[in-house]
DNA sequence: ACACTGACCACTG
DNA sequence: CCAGTGGCCAGTG
């Protein structure tokens, strides 16, 4: 396949608990060497494919739904959050840090 | 094999 | 505070 990097983004993105979030540089710093947050959100592009990882759930540092553009339909994404719980405001996260996931913390 | 791009992040001005 | 630039790794033309 691809990489094993992908399937590591995967399983992190995975285990993100309903009505919460985590952060593409999160995810890189949790795999360490293996990539940087660019191949985070290259490997969502390749999860496009995988309805088991909930993309939506993975937002850039500043919990803003940079993504959501490449969601089907765009919105959806905002809608997935809402609908877990999440307070999105402007295409950002509005509870703030209370719902971030860190998988550094948590599953460290 | 080379160059450009990409769902990012951090630093500098 | 906002804008610009570099760095990161992999994939595609």
């Amino acid at each position: 396949m691809k990489a094993n990097f992908f399937e590591d983004v995967y399983e992190v993105v995975k285990l993100i608990p309903t009505g919460h979030w985590t952060s593409y540089g999160a995810i890189a710093q949790y795999l360490g060497a293996k990539g940087s947050a660019r191949m985070v959100g290259w490997a969502m592009n390749s999860a496009h494919s995988l309805p088991e990882v909930p993309a939506h759930r993975v937002l850039n540092r500043n919990g803003m739904l940079s993504g959501k553009q490449h969601f089907n339909p765009p919105g959806k994404m905002q809608e997935l959050l809402e609908k877990e719980g999440l307070k999105i405001m402007k295409d950002k996260v509005a509870n703030g840090p209370d719902s971030y996931w860190d998988p550094n913390v948590e599953l460290l």
